[in-house]
DNA sequence: CATGCAAACTAACGATTGTTAGTTTTTTAA
DNA sequence: TTAAAAAACTAACAATCGTTAGTTTGCATG
């Protein structure tokens, strides 16, 4: 069991507030008092604000590019894609809820490497059409709307964050099942 | 054809900011270049920042509370109500896009009317679930959880502000019909 | 005990924030 | 044409913003 860095910390309590209130209205005074230290301190450990939601957000992200490569590098049935893609999801969310928020709602305050983030939710979104689409002409997906049911599918994939934490009963397997019935059964033959 | 009011353009130029960056990241200076005058001459027609956000919000929260009680009014079958409360999203999501993010994203900011916002969504929602339960009793809805098919069809419903304004071709009725087959034949027998 | 470093501190900076006061310009109505 | 009302303006306010510089504290290692 690996100890966290004080970076580390900050970053995780960091989240915690921009999941409360969004980036630009949690001050690094904010922070600062959250971590029990003045705003000052924070300095010794990170770079600036925006270097912190950097942090968040781009991690995460590669953490969804890699899990999909890996879903597309399978030997797979379409429809069992997207029951992992479902999986992936619910386990990245329930690991990082508070970073998801960052991700959704606050990726236009990243500078530098908006463009980089810009691409990787692009090309994560084309490749989770392309399964769609994949799986419509080889028959296992029902309806003719690729473009709608990826952005249903995204909608609520992409919210888990928000729901997740007020399940703590919920264990993700269960979740990912109940979520695959109503999200893939729905669609498919 | 009723001309909009000075006021009126303010508050809808501040929904358009406010979906781009957020509530907190756009000053009111942003706003008054926005509408080419200076800061200080907005408040000439509004009360606060605070205020221009609670007028964007709790309009469009109050015309789902009519719609959700009209529906909840009439005579229609479980599924029918559904069908209805598909069509209110993508109807009230096509008017008010821009004010549909600081809904999602910016109602924490309020501070007057947030409880009586979250009495209002906190209705919804109990009137959404009991819809879906009342469906599962009946037999015409299939499935156990309402709890995550209430969350699936609402996180999809409330991010259609993010979808519809890249669909301009798309009309209502069309997304409506499809939105429909996805979200409840997906879960109906 | 002494040294060095990590991590906290105080104080302050220039910029920006929402907002007010008071004044001038523009539009409307008699 | 003139008076009133509406809507813009300039200037400034106290507060807060992210951040830097320089200093002190506490702990680990020699």
């Amino acid at each position: 069991m690996k100890q966290e860095t004080r970076k580390e910390e900050i970053v995780r309590v960091a989240a915690k507030l921009f999941k409360e209130k969004g980036y630009s209205a949690v001050s690094m005074r904010d922070l600062a008092s959250a971590m029990g230290m003045r705003a000052a301190s924070l300095y010794n450990h990170i770079n600036s604000k925006q270097d912190i939601l950097k942090e968040i957000i781009i991690s995460i992200a590669e953490l969804f590019t890699k899990g999909m490569n890996e879903i597309l590098a399978s030997d797979r049935s379409n429809i069992e894609k997207l029951k992992h893609i479902i999986e992936l999801h619910v386990t990245i969310s329930s690991q990082n809820a508070n970073g998801m928020a960052s991700l959704n709602n606050d990726w236009m305050h990243l500078e530098d490497q908006l463009v980089y983030y810009m691409e990787l939710r692009h090309n994560y979104e084309d490749n989770f059409r392309a399964i769609l689409k994949n799986g419509i002409e080889s028959n296992e997906i029902r309806g003719s709307k690729p473009e709608i049911m990826l952005f249903s599918m995204l909608s609520t994939l992409r919210s888990l964050y928000l729901w997740i934490p007020k399940k703590e009963d919920l264990n993700p397997k269960e979740l990912s099942a109940t979520l695959n019935e109503i999200l893939i059964n729905g669609i498919s033959k």
